[in-house]
RNA sequence: GCCCGAGUGGCGGAAUAGGCAGACGCCUGGGACUUAAAAUCCCAUGUCGGCAACGGCGUACCGGUUCAAGUCCGGUCUCGGGCACCA
């Protein structure tokens, strides 16, 4: 029998399409259920067969929770701003409204031939000026609640994007998205606050389900340390210099100290440092280095001494010679630190290259001449006068204590996280509602003039020294001020495409309101997002800032809780046959289209559930989406072994099994055993020849998650009633999920000698004896001592002998 | 360097409150049906020895705990990911 999955899933797709099968209702008696996957970039290229992993996944959970009664939300979207689609649009003289609508379409398309069951009349634009308008709101919240601010920094600068990048943006010192080099620049920048939510990013991740190694990353970002700072007297100057540091407790091992090339106390004690020219030159060098030059050369220390100025130890008043060095960053504590060498790698390399004292003050390393001791959980205090004697713990709780009675120091917490640099240079991306006026400053646009739309110009090439290219709307620009009248100019620079994504999921509530972003009833309906999938890579950016914005909406009272989403998972990357990540210029992507066109759908997205452990990355395999259209066509056929009569018959213990394994299975994503379950159970339905209609329908309906298409349409031919997406899940009796007889095996000092079959609730004694009588089991007993049983019910037997 | 995660057949991968290693799929070999092929169905398939019954060995490596270890403990190696002069 031809299995026509061409014409069935179009089929069904035009059928949920007119019906609008997944339409979720904002009031309901059901339990709500929201299911949210990270919604895509619109590219150029459209999906390759990684993008469908993520999507497939959650429909299959999103499918299988309607049918167990919840009301689910399972919205898609846009996050349609950004570089590639300017850059094309540069080359390419096309207005990017254009690309992005282009690729829109194109990228629904895909996505609609693939059988999502997406909420469509739901579907957002983060480009829509009906939406953007929203993301300008909260802006202008932040900038309210001085949140948001500009300033003048040094920040990463792409060469190559000619664009300011946060942080986050910047891997291996080059540009995330073009690998273009990245320097320093001093900018005037829009900058969030995140730094103001550092303490709570990390608190409440106690709060949420997301996967261990997601709430470690995060936790490693946003880098909370806990220390003191220290108040140095200056030898000299009538000064003194605060460093901070993790291990006060080694305070007797300073022997000298470093402050940043940028530290302010360099311009103000010009005059009484003597070797100042050397020191400006050493500045001017560190300064030429880019931020990724300066960490590359870990291993290479530099610097230059201070005369005529040094430190002075508050514990035992010893003179220590001031260095500078770009080893200590000005962006980090206090841009000084004071140096043990002893205790800590990076001071011990630099005191060897400069030949300076290395003071031991934990006992419990090997010799400190030859590597620093670093272990601060076990080591005894030696060498440091009143902390003598003491744990490093008991050590810097103490010294604290004696800084503080002091006045020569506090307890303090830094964190590595930085504030966000919200500002690029660049066209497409949302205006910052923001107006420059000679005499009131910065003024915000008022809300109700919101959307401040993008204009439309002709060229959207950015400046050579960086400007944006909004800098040429002159007409746009040039306004009037909302507080004074006069005349005034618009702000430039645009949000960075993490804006928009930062906030998305909140309309997906209620997504056609102008009056607010969403109304309180359906973000207290929907709200938190019950489970959220998308990628590894999302972890430290996306989610950070989507996190950030939220407990901040949370605060000025516009959201119900301070958390977005209650359960995170993220999938692994699907790489392409040759065992490497999918790339054009590698020219390895496999196109969904193709997959769909060949296979069908189903297929297809069993596939992208079957390929492996949904976190594990794993390469594609032709042969993988053969075997599953082998599957579906197993299942198909089974429409000609339906027999009359009743309920499971012989596989009754069978289906129950299955049904509790791939509803437990889709709810931990375990997709693969699931999928594999149906395999097994398939595999008996063929084996014993025949199948009752009762049994057909239960398997279609577990099957209808991962592969709706084929098993709507075989409901349909079976005239079994009602439309199978939304007939209700089938239940299992758990006590039907036990086997009345199963194989025991019987080992022999571990060793498996024989299989026994017995009641499934005999008792330890039965089952002793049964093992000890059994004829293959015999053999090994012969001429030995037996030492000892272990008999445990239900698992296995084993005979120890001598 | 630091922090995670992972190493299981020819391949993708199953199995962890310790209890028959290799589910399920692919590949490969054989068979049935067919004039033939395709499609479909059935059987075999960790490895070594053996005609076979059967036996030995096997979850990166070394050692340990246990009646029993892929799973727990100590150490080593390799790969992947994240962070990285953050004091």
């Amino acid at each position: 029998m031809e299995y026509p999955f061409s014409s069935i899933e179009k089929k069904w797709q035009d059928f949920w399409d007119e019906h609008q099968s997944f339409k979720a209702e904002n009031k309901s008696d059901k339990p709500k259920f929201f299911v949210l996957v990270e919604f895509p970039y619109p590219s150029g290229q459209g999906l390759h067969v990684g993008h469908p992993r993520s999507y497939t996944a959650l429909d299959s959970v999103a499918r299988m929770k309607r049918m167990q009664g919840f009301n689910v939300l399972f919205p898609m979207g846009w996050d349609a701003y950004g570089l590639p689609t300017e850059n094309f649009a540069i080359k390419n003289h096309i207005h990017p409204r254009i690309v992005t609508e282009r690729n829109v379409a194109n990228f629904k398309r895909q996505l609609k031939s693939i059988g999502f069951s997406f909420d469509w009349s739901r579907e957002i634009n983060t480009t829509d000026p009906s939406y953007y308008k929203w993301t300008q709101w909260i802006f202008l919240k932040l900038f309210e609640k001085g949140l948001a601010y500009k300033k003048e920094m040094p920040i990463n600068w792409c060469t190559v994007c000619k664009c300011g990048l946060a942080n986050e943006e910047v891997v291996n010192g080059v540009c995330e998205r073009c690998g273009g080099e990245v320097v320093q620049k001093n900018k005037n920048q829009w900058m969030l606050k995140i730094t103001a939510y550092a303490d709570r990013l990390i608190d409440d991740l106690d709060t949420i389900d997301f996967l261990e190694k997601i709430k470690t990353q995060q936790k490693n970002w946003i880098g909370k340390s806990t220390g003191a700072e220290v108040k140095f007297a200056l030898d000299g100057v009538d000064d003194s210099l605060t460093v901070f540091t993790t291990r006060p407790d080694t305070l007797f091992g300073a022997t000298y100290m470093v402050i940043s090339p940028e530290h302010p106390m360099l311009e103000k004690y010009a005059d009484k440092i003597t070797n100042i020219d050397a020191v400006n030159t050493y500045r001017r060098e560190a300064a030429k280095k880019s931020e990724f030059e300066r960490t590359e050369l870990v291993h290479d220390k530099t610097g230059v001494k201070l005369e005529g100025i040094s430190g002075i130890n508050p514990v035992n008043g010893n003179k220590l010679p001031i260095f500078v060095s770009d080893y200590v960053l000005m962006t980090y504590g206090t841009g000084a630190i004071m140096a043990v060498p002893a205790h800590d790698t990076r001071d011990w390399d630099f005191a060897k290259k400069f030949d300076l004292p290395i003071i031991e003050v934990v006992a419990g390393g090997e010799n400190v001449q030859e590597a620093a001791y670093t272990d601060v959980a076990n080591g005894t205090m030696i060498n440091s006068g009143m902390l003598d004697g003491l744990s490093c713990q008991e050590a810097i709780k103490t010294i604290i204590a004696w800084l503080e009675e002091k006045g020569l120091g506090k307890e303090k917490v830094n964190f590595k996280l930085r504030d966000w640099v919200f500002s690029r240079q660049r066209y497409w991306g949302e205006p910052i509602p923001i107006v420059h006026c000679p005499k009131c400053g910065q003024v915000p646009v008022p809300y109700d003039q919101l959307p401040l739309t993008l204009p439309d110009i002709e060229d959207f090439e950015p400046d050579e020294d960086g400007g944006s290219p909004l800098n040429r709307a002159t007409e746009w620009i040039n306004t009037t001020c909302p507080a004074c009248g006069g005349a005034a100019q618009r702000e430039t620079d645009t949000m960075p495409q993490w804006a928009g994504s930062s906030w998305y999921f909140l309309r997906y509530t209620d997504p056609h309101n102008d009056e607010a972003l969403a109304s309180p009833e359906a973000l207290n309906y929907w709200m938190p997002v019950d489970w959220y999938n998308g990628g590894m890579e999302h972890t430290t950016l996306h989610l950070l800032y989507s996190r950030f914005w939220h407990k901040f909406l949370y605060d000025v009272g516009v959201v119900p809780g301070p958390e977005p989403y209650q359960k995170r998972t993220s999938h692994g990357m699907i790489l392409g046959e040759n065992n490497e990540k999918m790339s054009k210029s590698r020219g390895n992507v496999v196109n969904p289209d193709e997959m769909v066109e060949t296979y069908g759908a189903d297929s297809l997205r069993a596939y992208e559930l079957f390929i492996g452990a949904f976190d594990q990355t794993t390469p594609w395999k032709m042969d993988g989406i053969k075997g599953c259209h082998n599957f579906l066509k197993r299942v198909w056929n089974m429409l000609e072994l339906v027999t009359p009569g009743e309920g499971y018959g012989a596989l009754e213990t069978s289906f129950h099994k299955a049904i509790k394994k791939v509803g437990e299975d889709l709810d931990k994503t375990k997709f693969n055993t699931a999928i594999a379950t149906l395999m097994a159970l398939s595999n008996e339905i063929y084996k014993q020849g025949s199948i009752t209609k009762d049994a057909l329908a239960t398997f279609i309906m577990l099957l209808n998650p991962v592969a709706p298409h084929i098993t709507e349409e075989m409901w349909q031919r079976l005239s079994l009633p009602g439309v199978l997406s939304s007939t209700p899940w089938p239940v299992y009796d758990e006590a039907k999920t036990v086997d009345d007889v199963i194989e025991i095996a019987v080992t022999i000092n571990g060793k498996v000698r024989g299989k026994i079959s017995v009641p499934q609730d005999i008792s330890k004694e039965d089952l002793e004896a049964m093992a000890l009588a059994n004829e293959s089991v015999k053999p090994f007993l012969e001429g030995k001592t037996l030492k000892k049983i272990i008999a445990i019910p239900g698992k296995i037997v084993n005979i120890v002998v001598q």
